[in-house]
DNA sequence: AGCCAGGCTACCG
DNA sequence: CGGTAGCATGGC
């Protein structure tokens, strides 16, 4: 996995799965987007933006993240927008607004995305993560030291482990780390590349070193594409083999 | 009718 | 360390 060979294996499967599927424009902020599309009459759904890496350009982008970094842990992102869509119209779309909730009343309005005790404990937690860490993180270097200082009081964070982590990091602040989820390891081990048993930093630090790039801005561009198209490439075996079907050949 | 979904914590040996 | 139960809704 970590050798030479390998590398250069991991990296032309990602270029072929980067042509077939073309630019994803992740992580969908939505908020944002609807206020992009007003300005140019532009009409793009959902809030991903194919080909624009500049987003999320606000406080209340980045959030939006860290809430659907957590609302989809384990969980349908269907199901993640329900979700999303009622914090909206409770006008719950800010950590302040969370914490001035009790616990029972933000896991009814999150009630759609499932575990809904356990999340709306979480999304307080990492709300007051939030409020004290957003501002200088917003204005730090996207450098691989403001990486490795964030990322350890982050995991820190009840209910923040390693993939709700990274994927914060990653697509709200731009910050070089690579996402690790069950799509990726499905999507390795699809093509002989890793055993899905392997721990999550090793399959990080490996996915890191095969998809490296000149500059820190390229990098970090590459891997939410990365991230973005295995999660397609998931979706389209998942609907070649349903569940169920003949998974177990023989 | 089950099985599954973009995990994490707590607890066990 | 590796393994596992519990958490919960909606789609297929």
């Amino acid at each position: 996995m970590l050798d030479a060979r390998h590398r250069r294996r991991v990296r032309q499967a990602l270029a072929s799965l980067l042509s077939h599927h073309g630019p994803q424009g992740w992580w969908p902020v939505r908020t944002e987007r609807a206020r992009f599309e007003t300005q140019t009459g532009e009409r793009q759904t959902r809030g991903y933006h194919p080909g624009e890496f500049d987003f999320p350009r606000t406080r209340e982008g980045r959030w939006e993240i860290v809430t659907g970094a957590v609302l989809t842990q384990n969980t349908a992102w269907s199901n993640v927008e329900r979700a999303l869509d009622a914090l909206g119209a409770a006008r719950v779309t800010a950590p302040e607004a969370m914490l001035a909730l009790d616990p029972a009343g933000l896991g009814a309005i999150v009630r759609p995305a499932g575990y809904f005790n356990q999340k709306s404990r979480y999304l307080r937690a990492v709300a007051e993560w939030f409020m004290a860490s957003d501002p200088a993180l917003a204005a730090a270097p996207r450098s691989r030291a403001t990486l490795e200082d964030v990322r350890p009081r982050l995991l820190a964070v009840r209910g923040v482990g390693p993939e709700t982590a990274d994927s914060v990091l990653l697509y709200a602040y731009s910050l070089p780390t690579f996402v690790i989820d069950a799509y990726t390891r499905r999507v390795l081990a699809a093509h002989g590349l890793a055993d899905p048993t392997t721990p999550y930093e090793e399959l990080r630090t490996a996915c890191e070193a095969a998809l490296d790039e000149p500059t820190a801005a390229e990098r970090v561009r590459l891997w939410q594409e990365s991230h973005a198209v295995i999660v397609e490439e998931a979706k389209a075996m998942r609907r070649e083999t349903p569940a169920g079907t003949a998974r177990r050949r023989r």
